[in-house]
DNA sequence: GAGGGCTCGTGACCGTGATCACAAGCAAAA
DNA sequence: TTTTGCTTGTGATCACGGTCACGAGCCCTC
């Protein structure tokens, strides 16, 4: 089966072939049937935005396939980056849960697929269902524990330096826990990860120049080398 | 009855004599006994932390009487306050929810009492009933929704003076949603203002000089009269 | 009334990162 | 090939806000 955008289209992505510590895995049979019943898949191109800050929430989307950046902006433009989903993610939930609009912008990063659950189909399932719904307060809850996370970035770290040593060790520990000298696909332009950590994208590429005559990181081609996590760690230190 | 610290013990302020929006109102009589039977009151002196960011979260507490500050810290001794609670408010749901650390320290600004409910109990309770769990996660949601509001400040916000002018508006339209003028009691300290937008005490002093002289706001005793909210509007824009 | 412990106001200084500007690198399109 | 557009590197400038310092005001206690 062939789709647009030079994607194979995922059979069922909610059959949590991935991780299983996500929202709608390990559900009861009856449960994951009536699941099955009110989503609907689609797959989207590069760009493509599955819903965009301030608009009312039309449902949830869980990311199959691709990348997604979650974004807001103010009037004069700026943006801040607040979170970069991966397939398994459960997206807009929190507009959903509370019917507001939603907070964020949601745009593909790379060409994806994902299954679609209106609103009014979800939580009449949640009300039918009380057990998924204790396991979405706990989305939540994880959801909450994340935007904690960059408030205590945003507020707390001083410098844009010690941000970026911040981000930096999180990609590093993602991509491989236990290792020393991490390593990893840098996909991103200055310009977005100065939107995640708040800065100018001229204070990044500087950023990365200082980081490289430090030896802190080299860059091969595309992929990034932690080379001194030790020393990063010692930046970030709140 | 007379508590310790000058304070009228409540006699049961689960039954949401405030508002009626609160978490734990209007539940089904068999729930609300329930409730009762699983809560216990205490009553707090100022300066009384009902917990503190980083231990295991024991339970939830919520704020009868008396007003709350919700801070988080750096290692090296910088200080945000993230949230101001008051009455009717649930404390360390988050925590108690997905069993993490408290993300905050709670301390009384003034003497208060509060319910606690302990973890354990909490969660036995939302398995038993399914409907209270909807609702408890539409309240984690609006946590969220706080936090992604201090997140689009601090990130977005480019200078105090627009921080400040925000935090100012924020009170203004609590204490008089539609007047123009509004006027409240100010009972923070300028370090404590300072905490909560992210900048140093002598930068909320000269703040306050600025917007006193720019005629946008004035102090008669510790009473702060909004004199041009419009103004402060246009400071804001985002 | 004197003392101590807070808040608060304000001046002087200075470092940092935003801003502007421009050139170079690189990839896809024409 | 040239062109176009996006990304990256780096220098020069400069305003803003953090830091330090000090004194004044205020409240409570002794």
């Amino acid at each position: 089966m062939r789709a647009p955008y030079g994607l194979n289209i995922l059979d069922n992505c909610l059959t949590c072939a991935v991780r299983e510590e996500h929202l709608f895995c390990n559900l009861s049979i009856h449960a994951g049937q009536r699941l099955n019943e009110i989503k609907s898949t689609a797959v989207y191109p590069k760009g493509a935005m599955l819903f965009i800050e301030g608009q009312q929430p039309r449902g949830v989307f869980v990311l199959c396939a691709g990348k997604a950046k979650l974004s807001t902006s103010s009037r004069e433009g700026k943006t801040i980056i607040t979170k970069l989903s991966e397939s398994g993610d459960v997206l807009g939930l929190n507009a959903v849960v509370s019917n507001r609009p939603y907070e964020v912008t949601a745009e593909m990063m790379e060409p994806g697929q994902a299954n679609f659950i209106p609103r009014e189909s979800l939580l009449q399932f949640l009300k039918e269902h009380g057990e998924v719904a204790l396991r979405v307060a706990e989305q939540l809850s994880r959801n909450y524990y994340t935007a904690y996370d960059e408030i205590r970035t945003l507020g707390l770290a001083t410098s844009p330096s010690e941000k970026f040593a911040k981000l930096l060790l999180s990609w590093s520990t993602k991509s491989s826990p236990t290792d020393e000298a991490a390593q990893f696909k840098l996909t991103l332009t200055h310009e977005e990860i100065a939107e995640i950590i708040g800065t100018t994208r001229e204070t990044v590429s500087r950023l990365f120049s200082e980081f490289k005559k430090k030896q802190l990181l080299q860059l091969k081609g595309s992929t990034l080398v932690i080379r001194n996590r030790h020393a990063l760690e010692k930046i970030v230190q709140s």
